[in-house]
DNA sequence: GACAGAGGTGCAACCGCTTGCATTAATTGT
DNA sequence: ACAATTAATGCAAGCGGTTGCACCTCTGTC
């Protein structure tokens, strides 16, 4: 049914080891040869089975992108970013969405393990441990988690987190919340303790609410917790709870941001659009998923390569946070306000 | 370095096709052989090669699914509910997004048409010449698109559109305009030639601008377009350009929905949580990423299965439609409004 | 006691392709 | 003029599996 190499083989005169070559190294081919067996693989539209390739040389092609939960908006910038990436060097790309379940996250990673060239683990569950583990039996590169001997590429989300925590206690904030992400997530960890170190030394208190399930339900359940917490101020561990939040917040009768100051984290382009629009932490996503790939394409066999690149990210100010009830800081944070406006 | 089908067969100290038996066609080996090869694949970690397996049995067990753009809300939904049936059946998902482009549709399916059991387009804005005759190449199912012999799964947007425009002329809009989608757009086609045959029968003006590119961009930029048009009422070709039309729309002064009353198409999730709450055709996505895989492995070999599937959309009222200038129809359209409340 | 049949296993070809090596023809050096 | 390269191609093994067929060993039957 198929067309193979036999057939163009065939219908060129040739060799099956010339077609092949043609194909894998035009260099040891005749350029009259290589002309006529091009033309005949483009007129009997001759694709080189992959797969075949892959059995003997030991490339496949192929790269596996594992994920929490592909409609948390969070992920489709970086899904893009990596396909595209990926394709531009030839390769196709595996989704796995393993709804933030670690152990389905290792037993996706054993199952595409023989098809692709490498695994991209975004925003992992599961243990250190397991992770080590399985990077000697598939080349692994994991997006925002740091492990010693993995290559990663991390969004900085301490620096975020201080720069949000910042941002409220310079204006007054003395009470602040913060909305803590899934069991086993490194970011969280990061801005827990990111968090905490800035609370402290702005003088302010950090009641830290949860795990949560990191969604727009995760958010809403919580309202309740912070009004009776007393918090002027919500950290949420991302853009998606601090919405839910909002939306408790306000059906609960308290103001945004005139009661409760909230910041979100991720800058989803859903951030920009619900009123009143969020203060959030901007994480470059899209940069993120084509460094992986990049940089999974890079180290190819050579394991070993434990490079860790550390993404910036950045403060959004928009409407969502206010002054608090403390004294201003009379120092400037000087931060620029970026307005919400439409992405260009 | 991996471990194969004669490395267990060595351990269990049978030959390898009785190992192959073992996995492949279990009734065919005595149960103690069996439970023993078991126990070594088990220890050994051994996991059949796919790929390898593909080659001769010509399953693949993948199956490839094209969209124009992960980043569009309207997908990860789609995608996320395609891989969680295609993995309950054993099968993984390549993604690949098309960003538009209809010859990077045809490029796509091409190049992963020899390492999947079929192809799942989605929306596709290719035409309908080219899809007959990829289809010969490889099993395909296209979603949101009628062709006569490919199978599909359609969401009935047509009705969708009838819909909200019988909602806006019982309401006394006399001058609506209709926001299109992008060029090749099936979607786009139906819902302009419903929404027109609707507006005639109530008595209403349709105005169609566009085409335009689906995002929350292209529904900015007309915004002065529709005031210019005069119409008291949108519909757009989907919700993201009804939110950027909205944005647009409250930018340059005009009140949502006291001057102009916006409809968008398929409820995704950022229409509940913008202010105003989106009024919508709710379409189902997830269901129809299910039923695609499920009717690509359905008919797995024989062709000719050309089954349609329809799809009911609803109309979900919320604070983006209000009464237009012209008189109210007396004939009360009925239609549950539902809250636009966080989903379940 | 010979034989048919069934159950269990091994043998070897093959899926589509790559690649080390052998073979042949053409070119170069001396 | 002849050996030594070099270029171009063919040959065949093998990647990790599957599968039709042959073979062997039991049972049960008459």
């Amino acid at each position: 049914m198929s067309v193979t190499i036999r057939d163009v083989a065939r219908a060129s005169g040739v060799h099956i080891s010339t077609v092949s070559r043609t194909f894998s190294a035009p260099h040891l081919v005749n350029p009259n040869t290589r002309s006529r067996v091009l033309a005949c693989a483009e007129e009997l539209g001759y694709r080189p089975n992959r797969a075949a390739r892959a059995l003997i040389t030991g490339r496949t092609y192929n790269i596996g992108l594992i994920v929490a939960d592909i409609a948390n908006p969070f992920f489709p910038p970086l899904i893009k970013a990596a396909e595209s990436q990926a394709r531009k060097h030839d390769h196709h790309i595996f989704v796995a969405d393993t709804n933030e379940d670690p152990a389905l996250e290792e037993e996706v990673v054993r199952a595409l393990a023989k098809q692709v060239d490498g695994v991209l683990i975004c925003s992992p569950r599961m243990n250190n441990a397991l992770i080590e583990q399985l990077s000697r039996e598939v080349p692994l590169v994991v997006v925002n988690r740091q492990i010693a001997g993995i290559p990663a590429v991390v969004m900085d989300v301490a620096q975020g987190a201080r720069l949000a925590v910042e941002h409220l206690t310079t204006r007054g904030h003395r009470n602040i919340a913060l909305l803590s992400g899934p069991r086993g997530s490194w970011t969280s960890r990061e801005i827990r303790r990111s968090a905490t170190a800035t609370a402290r030394a702005g003088h302010a208190e950090l009641t830290v609410i949860g795990p949560n399930p990191p969604t727009e339900v995760g958010g809403l359940t919580v309202a309740e917790d912070v009004l009776r917490a007393g918090a002027s101020a919500v950290l949420a561990y991302n853009d998606l709870m601090a919405i839910g939040l909002i939306e408790g917040l306000l059906t609960a009768g308290a103001r945004v941001p005139e009661d409760v100051s909230v910041v979100g984290i991720d800058d989803i382009m859903l951030s920009r659009l619900t009123r009143p629009k969020l203060t959030t932490v901007a994480t470059p996503t899209a940069a993120a998923g084509r460094a992986a790939v990049d940089m999974l394409l890079a180290h190819g066999d050579d394991r070993r390569s434990t490079a860790h690149l550390h993404l910036q990210t950045e403060l959004v100010i928009r409407d969502s946070t206010g002054p608090g009830p403390g004294p201003h800081s009379p120092a400037d944070p000087g931060y620029v306000s970026v307005p919400g406006g439409v992405a260009s």
